[in-house]
DNA sequence: TAAATTCCCTACTAATCTAGTCAGGAATAC
DNA sequence: GTATTCCTGACTAGATTAGTAGGGAATTTA
């Protein structure tokens, strides 16, 4: 298990997803001039989070990225998987063997450590966040106030339609 | 929060500390030829660890590091802050201003993530890892493994005392 | 007292990662 | 057809990681 901006980026990026989710695919360049990443750094992960299976592209006008699976299906651990890309587990040297042949017991309590620190974020999911009430509201008004009018009006629309 | 190999370092060297607790300091020549580190860079990790109070070295032959306090009251979300030095907590462009004065919300939801993660890692004391019975006994048998013979010894001398 | 051990500190370096730029191509809506 | 958007690959400055090197200070042991 590995965090940095990297993570922090896909994150945040999937949570603006979940919130406009249903509502319409979101593009990049909404999420970069939010976010203040650059385009095709954002580009770049979400390569990654469509490879991993967890958005979909969407393309021409109107297009966008929107989430693969329901937000209830998607844990932050996932995220933090897909962009990280962390093959190498290297605990020791290489592959589990300390010096002769045994591998330090340290090894082995970091090793529990990183599983219980996976299986809390595993349990994390994006809908945790999104689907509080209030919550697509206030991002609608957020958008507004963000120059994200697209966005805001299909998020009105949507919200209507829930209502009645 | 941010947790990278450095972050693992710090732990894992933290963990050993702490199975040797009471018996006596550890050498960072101890360390490193275990975990696989190089000396110096141990040597700079350690410099950090220090001045966050978490550990007190003893000079001269015999000596090495110790933990500068009772185990339990050692967490790993201090360790990881300790040795990654994320002074940068940097949402935003710099300061937490989206766009337009206003934070995007996905912001506020990962810092509501990252706060959740990081009560989690202070939640997590190194004692609970090392305190479990039978484990200070397993040290002692791979420290014999490994070649740390010094600690081997003063480890038996320990439990030897405590069983009676 | 001398020598060995260990922490401690600073400066330098190669390799890797981050975040970004640039340039182009492919699908789709209007 | 044109604008929009995803999609891909190559290249790059700067930061970070992990390690080297060299020296010094405190302490134990002989």
């Amino acid at each position: 298990m590995r965090l940095s901006t990297k993570g922090r980026y896909g994150v945040t990026a999937m949570m603006d997803l979940a919130i406009h989710d249903g509502v319409g695919p979101v593009t990049l360049a909404d999420i970069s001039q939010c976010q203040g990443i650059s385009l095709s750094y954002l580009e770049q992960l979400f390569s990654k989070l469509r490879k991993h299976g967890l958005v979909e592209g969407v393309r021409g006008p109107g297009g966008g990225y929107k989430l693969a699976r329901p937000a209830e299906g998607i844990t932050v651990a996932e995220i933090i998987a897909a962009v990280d890309e962390r093959v190498d587990i290297t605990n020791c040297n290489g592959n589990g063997d300390c010096q002769n042949g045994q591998r330090c017991l340290t090894h082995e309590l970091w090793t529990e450590l990183s599983n219980r620190l996976y299986d809390f974020l595993n349990d994390i999911t994006l809908s945790q966040f999104v689907s509080r009430p209030g919550i697509r509201e206030l991002a609608m008004q957020r958008d507004e106030i963000n120059g994200r009018f697209a966005l805001a009006k299909r998020q009105a629309s949507a919200l209507r339609q829930e209502a009645r």
